[in-house]
DNA sequence: ACCGTGACGGCGG
DNA sequence: GCCGCCGCCACGG
């Protein structure tokens, strides 16, 4: 009964998790994702997550490398270039011009969670 | 428990 | 600014 399928494993529900929850118009790096999914140092793993992620719920376009360069894309840099340039990102070759401003790293609350403050919401009393 | 897989990150040349 | 090297990590076989 009950079989309960192979499910994929915590880490990489987060990291879809996350990666979901990247606006349009806004991008992360593996390295964010990694952090975000509570992993901190895993940008390689979440790379290798994105490779193998085939689910179209997914904005994996999003998902971009360090300092705002565009990473790989399966073979397809010009498709998530595009992609990026549709939802307002400035893209120039394999960078991101606009990367600071565009750059998303969680919702304000919680990376205020993450640094330890209670910022962002009212005061708990 | 070891090893190969990778859409990484940082640094040096 | 590009390339290569090495270190890093989670996962599956």
């Amino acid at each position: 009964m009950s079989p309960a399928r192979p499910g994929p494993a915590p880490f990489v529900g987060r990291v879809l998790a996350v990666v979901r929850a990247i606006p349009a118009g806004r991008v992360s790096t593996y390295g964010d994702v990694a952090d975000l999914a509570g992993h901190p140092g895993a940008a390689r793993a979440v790379g290798t997550i994105m490779a193998r992620c085939r689910d179209h719920a997914v904005p994996c376009h999003r998902v971009v490398a360090a300092g705002g360069r565009l990473g790989g894309f399966g073979g397809h840099e010009s498709l998530k270039r595009q992609l990026l340039v549709l939802e307002g990102c400035q893209v120039r070759a394999r960078v991101i011009l606009d990367f600071s401003e565009r750059r998303w790293t969680g919702t304000p609350s919680a990376r205020a969670r993450r640094a330890g403050q209670t910022a962002g919401r009212q005061r708990t009393s």
